[in-house]
Formats: structure tokens, C-alpha cells, sequence
DNA sequence: GTCTATAGACGGATAGAC
DNA sequence: GTCTATCCGTCTATAGAC
């Protein structure tokens, strides 16, 4: 039986990415070397190599492997939520918790590395890395495209380069929500509600307070006089 | 003279801490080599360790050059609003204009490194790197301490929990906004406006739309029975 | 204070036996 | 697919001349 030769085989790639990304998200990754990986997964140094080829390929495969079922699940909340509209835009307060409602919950994950890749996420976003960025894109243009259309259709009315900002702020927010608490702790001492409940009620509220935000007053004047001209 | 012999020494150091904060920027403390450094900044290796001692000296002295600048501005802007109440507490958004204002006013100075800098502590606060967030955590303690005795005078009604996390996510929002526009641009393409008074506007009415959001219910509600028990 | 030269450790990657 | 052994580059840090 070929189960006998290679019975091994996918759990050492699995537990190759695991130790990678647990070690990624402890260290960063230049701090962390393939000696690291190779001794917390049991496995050989070669074996790295031969299953990924260098380690910036390795990297993306640990991205590859969650954000693919992350973002096929925010895309899915959204199509829901376009299907229970009918037709009508969907309101932004949904549009919102259907992107940070998938994300909060797969922090939450702690069974399955979800926590681990979260925090990784988090700070990878302003990773100064190159390649790391480029591949970032590719993986969230789709989402990208999809939200933010679904945002210009509920808020019409908004300059869309007023709701990009907005989006890019409550990225910011979640991102140190999960990524940076330690920061927090460090700066404030106990900290200890971390239950994911809270944590996502206290995120939507703050998020969906700044996004209904008065706009800001130079924006307000364009639109004024824009609509004046019309 | 002295002024001979030792005309390039304080020259040297600064040029060393210039090259390093903006290297440190683009890719990172871990991707960069001292040999980078000394190259930019066109003095020789040795240097480094005779004017810092170490790698992390010199890390730990880009932050300090410019964190103490920051913090002490901060604290003024706070300390004026202070004065300007005459006692009374301070209103919540005029706390938040004077920490977040002074660090849209640093992150704006493309002339003195100041952005280059904003831009490297806004990654700097989710570093992974353990001895960077314990110098980080001194160099902010007394800046936390003043502005959340601010916030808890302005806000008595408020659980302290809520208006910690509340500045948590101000502060990751803010630190996207400064660090991460290179996510952002590669998520959506264009993204000209960098206007530093268009920003400083954007994000405060962002900002202060999620401080005065209204409390997630299950806060609302542990408030609601405490007032019932009294 | 500044330089050259180098020690000494560790990094990623690969060749080739099994 | 897995292993050992090793190449070769780069790193931080320092010794010691000037």
C-alpha cells in the first residue's frame, strides 16, 4: 500500500507551515530561520527545501493557506447579505460585519491556528517586505473589489475615496485589535478581557461609529459646491 | 582647536541614527545590516559599535532621539488644554485632538525625518521583537498614565476598560494611516490625496465618531445593573 | 575617533547517498 | 521523501594599528 510509504507525507508539509507560522507571527520573519522551523515541526532541514523550494516561497504558503478560506468566507457572508437585500443595497453596518465578523471569528479560532495567522495578519498588513505586500494584494483584490463596490452602492452619496480612508482606518483598528494587544497591556497593565464576544461587540461599535462619522468639513465644502455647479 | 579634531563626531553619530531610522523603515530592524547602515551613511563599520555599543543600542536610540520630542509635545498639547479648562475636565475630543494632532503634525515633517519616523513606530508598536516593546512600554508610560487619567475625568460614566480599548483601536487606526498607505494603495490602486490637514481631518472625525459611538450592549447592560444594585 | 582586518557564529540552499 | 554533510555568503562584534 502506497498509505504505508507515504503515510507521513502530507503531515510533515502540514506540520512544516504550522511551526512556520507560529514562529512567523512569534519572531517576524527574518528572525526566524529554517532551523527554527525544521526543529519545533520534527522534521529535516532538506525537507523544507524539498517541499517549498526557498524560504520566501514558504512564506506565501502560509499566507496562501488561510487567506483563501478567509476570504472565501467574507465573500460569502457578503453574497448573503446581498441575497437577503433583494436587490437593495445592503446597509453598511452589514457590509461591515460581514468582513470583520469573519475576521473576529477566525481570531477567535484557537483549536486551529486561526488566532495565531490573525495576529501574523495583522501585522503583516504594514510588512515594509516587498514581495510579501505584492502577494497580499493579489490575494485581496477580489474582496477588495467586492466590499468596497457593495459600499459605494449603500453610501452613494459619500466620495469614495472618503469610504476607502474609512476602510483603511477600520482595518487599522481591528489589525491592533488582534495583532497588538501585548502593546496595550505593556502600556495600560491588565488587560484580561479577552473574550471574543466582547471584543467583536466593542470593535462594531467603535467601527460603525466612526464610518456614520460627520464627514470631515473640507470634504463637506467640495461636495457643496459640486452640487451647486450641477 | 577641539572643533578640528572633533568637527565630524557629532556629525557622524546623527548620520548614523539618520541612515538606520529610514533603513529601519523600508525593511525592517531584522533585514537590516549594519553594513547597510554604515553604507548610507558613509562611515565605516566600526563606528556603529563604538559610538552605540550594539545592534539593539542603536535600535533602542532611533526610538529614544525621537520618542522624547513626541511625548513631551503631547503632554503640552495635553497640559494646555488642561489650563485652558481651569479645572474642569478636559472635553474628550480636545484630548484626543492633542495626542493624535501632534502625531499627524510629526508624521507630516518630510523635511526633518519625523514621517519617516511616524511611519516606522506605527509598525513598531505590533513588533514581535520583546526588548523593543519593554523600552517602548518606559518611554510611553507617562503619556498613557496622563492622557487615561484625561479620558477617565472626561468620560466618569464610561467603564475604564471601554475607553482603553476605544484608545486602543484609535491607535491602530491611527498608525494604518501613517504606516500602511502602501497597503492601501496596493489594495486600490490610486490613492494621490496625502494631504497631511486632509488626513489629521479625516481621521479625527473617524476617530471621535468611534469614541462617541454608543457602548456595546453587553457593557451597556453590566452598567445598567450596577446602577439597579446601588 | 577612525580605520583595516578578521574572528566566529549563523544564515539559506544544495549534492548525493539511502 | 528523507537524511547527512557541506558549501558559501553574510552577519555582528572586536582587536589593534594609526
Amino acid at each position: 500500500m502506497s498509505e504505508t510509504t507515504h503515510k507521513q507525507t502530507p503531515e510533515t508539509r502540514e506540520r512544516i507551515l504550522d511551526a512556520a507560522e507560529g514562529l512567523f507571527m512569534a519572531h517576524g520573519f527574518e528572525a526566524t530561520s529554517m532551523r527554527m522551523i525544521t526543529g519545533m515541526a520534527h522534521v529535516n532541514l532538506a525537507a523544507v527545501n524539498y517541499h517549498f523550494g526557498t524560504k520566501d516561497a514558504l512564506i506565501h504558503e502560509v499566507f496562501r493557506r488561510r487567506l483563501r478560506d478567509l476570504n472565501r468566507r467574507r465573500l460569502a457572508a457578503l453574497s448573503a447579505e446581498e441575497v437577503a437585500a433583494g436587490g437593495a443595497p445592503v446597509k453598511p453596518s452589514r457590509i461591515v460585519e460581514a468582513f470583520f465578523g469573519v475576521s473576529i471569528e477566525m481570531a477567535s479560532d484557537t483549536q486551529h491556528g486561526g488566532a495565531t495567522f490573525m495576529r501574523l495578519l495583522g501585522r503583516t498588513y504594514t510588512e515594509p517586505n516587498e514581495f510579501v505586500r505584492k502577494f497580499l494584494a493579489e490575494e485581496y483584490a477580489e474582496v477588495v473589489d467586492r466590499f468596497m463596490g457593495a459600499l459605494y452602492r449603500a453610501l452613494p452619496d459619500v466620495p469614495r475615496e472618503e469610504i476607502l480612508w474609512r476602510f483603511h482606518f477600520m482595518m487599522g483598528a481591528m489589525s491592533y485589535a488582534i495583532a497588538g494587544t501585548d502593546a496595550l497591556q505593556l502600556f495600560a497593565g491588565e488587560f484580561d478581557d479577552k473574550d471574543p464576544a466582547r471584543l467583536m461587540e466593542r470593535l462594531m461599535s467603535f467601527l460603525l461609529g466612526g464610518l456614520r462619522a460627520p464627514l470631515p468639513a473640507t470634504t463637506a465644502q467640495h461636495m457643496e459646491s459640486r452640487r451647486n455647479a450641477a
